[in-house]
RNA sequence: CUCUCCGUAGCUCAGCUGGCAGAGCAGCUGACUCUUAAUCAGCGGGUCGAAGGUUCGAGUCCUUCCGGGGAGACCA
């Protein structure tokens, strides 16, 4: 193998890169610089994507919580993970390797990585054709360096990806960081990257999912059923939203994506189950911010025999079990604000908690009245706005960013909730609650409407409202009056929106930060004609990239041209550079682009 | 949808009242056997988001558009 080294001397590289460049003319220099070494490696006879499977037996976190209570551990280990930096000192070299837990530096030793006379495998392929960002195995034992650092003395490795794109390089020493991957538009467009740099980036993503498992054992430990409804749905409903809709070709019917699954889960109470709950996916048709993403989850839960106080006491129960499962603790901290799920929660009427933070008693208004108040309040109405909503809008002005730490808003107007039981004892309200905590919603509940009478007149009035202009006004669902009909028992209804819950748990300020893909607009590409294109016109396959160098990407682009000063300009070119092809007629030219 | 800020090298960012496109890291070449933001010497790398306009001259000024952030509106 000591030929390879003779067959790759210093300062030849070069060479080659005219070559691979036909391939695209996107290619920046680094990137024609990564191909070439990948060509390199094939031709040394080294896979730089090898199939088999590369058996590992530790993790870099593993290492670094284990090796300093025990020096013997570690001895003959194998791991695997990413290059994320490289300090290399002639014969010897230091390197960042990245697995799923985290960093561990690896020493590289010529003689030790080539024991004999060939020197490639250090002086070549480690060193010049290895770069950032490459996935590489190594087998060794791990030492402490003379700096103290616990690092792996690798005894040999193996390319298993070669990567052809250069990475972000972020550095950083004692929590001090360098050249950080911060552009949001690149880190939610290309998620991938931001995983790869930010290691914060995918502790988040851990903690929702540990959030998810956490409610999802809690309701399992209690007995509930995971289930599976459509998100296909005839008629959607369960919520005031605007759907997506879509189209099935061989029923053709309009069918909608869900925007709540409500109606479908407590059909399943109708059948008997006595308690039910999905993580759902839901789809909203409005605009993005930091609080909305079209698609979202949320858990509902239904449960029967059951109404609306108990399941205040589950909500409570269940987030400050989630809180200690992720935290050890009920205090999390959120932007600038400490908040404590610790039970009991806050318990404030909606026409309470209006009186506290407005000094004005709504409780016996009519519309009218309401919205002078509203006025009054700077709060904004629109006529298509009912009794119901009116006092909702006041609410959201005036107390809902107000309220940090967890408190449940309950006995809401019935008018905004046509789903929920009408109260027990308090006219023109329902057995409903909300937890509000870092000034937002956190979950929706209440004692479910299983009156089949009264939801009919319920859908009815929200027929109305639709009628005055509310676009999201709830539609009648006859198969789900249908099932009330032959009788659902009492039942406590819970949704929760995870990406909400997750923001708050996770300290993030965008549900964009607990999404892996939030929706973006489309990337716009820009249009580029291939050389095929080009050469069905006419031209010869020499002229394309003269074409393209004198910024004509598209076809198009050069149908807008003048003919005859776009033949004198590539003849022009053609000339300067001294190119072996005939020069253009400019009559042809004209024929080819008016063609 | 409105207001506002931003878009310059692979990444982070300078670039003044308009005058030859810059730095650090990354990359390439070379030196270096325990470094750690490794170091040292040298070199390459750009459609300044796009299109118009003003100007002798535009990264810079004006208009429009595209994309993104933030704040609101709508909305949970």
């Amino acid at each position: 193998m000591i030929l390879c080294i003779r067959c790759y001397p210093s300062g030849k590289k070069s060479l080659n890169l005219q070559k691979i460049n036909t391939m695209s003319q996107e290619l920046s220099e680094q990137e024609q610089i990564r191909r070439n070494s990948l060509q390199e490696l094939t031709a040394l006879g080294i896979d730089p994507y090898p199939a088999e499977t590369y058996e590992t037996n530790v993790t870099a976190s593993e290492i670094l919580e284990d090796y300093p209570n025990n020096e013997k551990l570690f001895q003959d280990i194998s791991i695997a993970g990413r290059i994320m930096g490289r300090r290399i000192m002639g014969a010897a070299a230091f390197v960042e390797l990245q697995d799923p837990g985290g960093k561990i530096q690896l020493y590289f030793k010529r003689d030790d990585i080539c024991p004999g006379e060939d020197k490639s495998a250090y002086n070549i392929v480690f060193k010049r054709l290895l770069d950032i960002g490459d996935i590489i195995g190594v087998k060794g034992y791990v030492f402490t360096t003379k700096m103290g650092e616990i690092t792996i003395h690798v005894k040999e490795y193996k390319l298993l990806s070669k990567s052809l794109k250069p990475l972000p390089v972020v550095k950083e020493k004692d929590d001090k960081v360098w050249d950080a991957f911060t552009d949001p538009e690149q880190r939610y467009r290309q998620r991938y990257l931001d995983l790869i740099v930010n290691p914060e980036v995918r502790s988040t993503f851990i903690k929702r999912t540990e959030l998810v498992n956490s409610m999802r054992s809690f309701l399992n430990v209690k007995g509930y059923l995971e289930v599976e409804t459509p998100i296909l749905q005839p008629l959607y409903g369960g919520a005031a939203a605007r759907p997506f809709k879509t189209h099935h070709n061989s029923l053709d019917m309009t069918l909608y994506l869900r925007i709540a699954n409500e109606l479908y889960l407590k059909r399943l109470i109708v059948g008997g189950y006595d308690g039910v709950y999905e993580f759902s996916k839901d789809f909203r048709n409005e605009g993005m911010s930091r609080f909305h993403n079209p698609e979202f989850t949320q858990m509902e839960l239904y449960v029967a025999y059951k109404d609306y106080e108990w399941m205040m006491d589950l909500v409570e129960e269940m987030i400050e079990k989630i809180a200690i499962d992720l935290h050890g603790t009920t205090k999390v901290k959120v932007g600038e604000n400490i908040i404590d799920f610790k039970r009991p929660w806050k318990r404030y009427t909606m026409l309470g908690v209006i009186r506290e933070y407005t000094g004005i008693d709504i409780s016996e208004m009519d519309e009218a009245e309401l919205r002078a108040t509203a006025n009054k309040l700077e709060v904004e109405t629109d006529p298509s706005m009912g009794k119901g909503k009116l006092i909702d809008e006041i609410f959201g002005e005036t107390c809902e960013a107000k309220l940090i730490q967890p408190t449940f808003i309950t006995d809401y107007p019935v008018e905004m909730s046509p789903l929920a039981k009408k109260h027990r004892s308090e006219e023109g309200l329902v057995e409903r609650f909300e937890a509000i905590c870092n000034g937002k919603e956190l979950c929706n509940a209440f004692s479910e409407l299983n009156d089949p009478l009264d939801q009919r007149r319920r859908f009815e009035e929200q027929l109305e409202l639709g009628k005055r202009g509310d676009t999201e006004s709830m539609v009648l669902d006859e198969d789900f009056l249908r099932a009330l009909e032959y009788g659902m028992p009492p039942t406590a209804g819970l949704g929760i929106g995870v990406d909400r819950l997750s923001m708050i748990m996770t300290d993030s300020n965008s549900i964009q930060d607990v999404l892996f893909f939030p929706q973006m607009r489309p990337e716009k590409k820009q249009e580029v004609s291939s050389d095929e294109e080009f050469i069905a016109l006419g031209f010869q396959p020499e002229w394309v990239p003269i074409l393209r160098e004198k910024g004509f990407n598209t076809v198009e682009e050069l149908k807008q041209a003048n003919p005859n000063k776009l033949a004198n300009d590539l003849n022009g070119l053609r000339k300067k550079k001294k190119l072996d092809i005939p020069a253009l007629n400019p009559a042809k030219v004209k024929e080819w682009i008016e063609a």
